[in-house]
DNA sequence: CCTTGCCTAGGTAATGTTGCGAATTTCGCC
DNA sequence: GGCGAAATTCGCAACATTACCTAGGCAAGG
């Protein structure tokens, strides 16, 4: 497997980055030194090039090139931002200025770098960018993981589930089966179930759980 | 509690902000329009004037001049943030470029304007920064609350909140007590006590207050 | 010395939880 | 339409947990 090696420490994967470039020597020369330092790259020399793959999501991190023909990179940005999907992104930038910046910076950009650059900044900067990537979606996983578990819950039981959360003070068998006007011993009945599909021991428990999710 | 909120002033009047620039006429034109919009306005000449100040936190924003002799606008910043008072600052620069930007707004800035800069502009700027601002004491002091609330339980009673969140699911008198070597019931005292002092009616809403403080 | 606050604990009554068992309804499928 | 699986509903009784009242030992401070 080859491995990224960014400092000597193996880490899991190779970090697969998008770069989006018009420029045919950055996306060469750029892509290449990416890939001596063990990133797997996958260049366009456009955002609709970019937007045209079937997964723009599977990247970790995206470097953009913010002054291209047609779509800019700002545009790509929000438009990724409007799709809900906002992965790390490092702009790079022949031309812009200070105002294009902010408003990358604005929109979540991680980073923002001039052109010329020198490489191994740049590199250095997609490391720290591709790190936070790792972060975020640890924590997407972790979501998906915890919304897979939910949805296995059938309507009732998520009805007493939003019961439990919104009070968490009358969340015992008795008070939750009179407000839905059943017997507390069916409330007994799907809370058993509820903890069990959920793989938490305590009511303390699923309440902290949902609350995670929302 | 050495304020109990004063109920003659509406708190929603009049943001406080503070403008910190080296320069004379900026300082007087900026802010006699901002006061013209409404706004309270204190100035001051140098970073260390802003910083001699007893109370660097009751603004609810900050204009931060970057080019300023002395101590400049983003160590000014830093500053703040390694004091662990970050409020919201617009930043105005004379000849600050794109990295100097990029590290303003990595730093949690709100904005980053270029001199010269149209007025309107700015102060709908600075219009946006007090909202944020606004927000975010709105949940600083929850959060103070939350952590004053906190701050009544005794050693004990903490250990016990502790061993809790940790592990909700064995948060059961019994379980606690054998775990901190001592008597179920005398867990039970701690936790009614415990109970009444955060003022929430069960061990779920414990939790949950608990999980929001930390 | 007395008061105050904290930690400790027992006993009893109330409350909540769980296991065993079972009826009715709903839903997808042949 | 019929059939089986899953969902929803419930009673009873045993079990576990919590709430409430009470109270002693201990250290700090007036």
């Amino acid at each position: 497997m080859t491995q990224p090696a960014p400092s000597g420490e193996p880490e899991t994967a190779a970090p697969v980055l998008a770069l989006v470039d018009d420029d045919d020597d950055i996306r060469s020369s750029l892509s290449r030194a990416l890939r001596l330092r063990g990133f797997e790259v996958e260049t366009f020399a456009s955002a609709a090039a970019f937007l045209g793959t079937d997964m723009p999501l599977r990247f970790d991190c995206l470097i953009l090139d913010y002054g291209m023909p047609g779509m800019n990179g700002l545009e790509l940005q929000c438009e990724l931002n409007a799709r809900g999907a906002a992965p790390p992104i490092v702009f790079i930038t022949g031309h812009g200025g200070v105002p294009e910046s902010v408003q990358a910076m604005k929109g979540g950009a991680i980073d923002f770098l001039e052109k010329p650059f020198r490489q191994p900044v740049l590199i250095e900067r997609i490391q720290a960018a591709c790190e936070i990537a790792a972060e975020r979606r640890l924590r997407n996983a972790a979501d998906r993981a915890l919304a897979e578990r939910f949805s296995r819950l059938t309507a009732r039981e998520m009805e007493i589930v939003e019961r439990m959360i919104e009070s968490p003070s009358e969340s015992s068998s008795k008070e939750v089966g009179r407000h839905l006007g059943i017997s507390p011993r069916t409330v007994d009945h799907h809370r058993a179930r509820i903890l069990e599909k959920l793989g938490v021991r305590s009511v303390a428990e699923l309440i902290d759980l949902a609350r995670q999710r929302g």
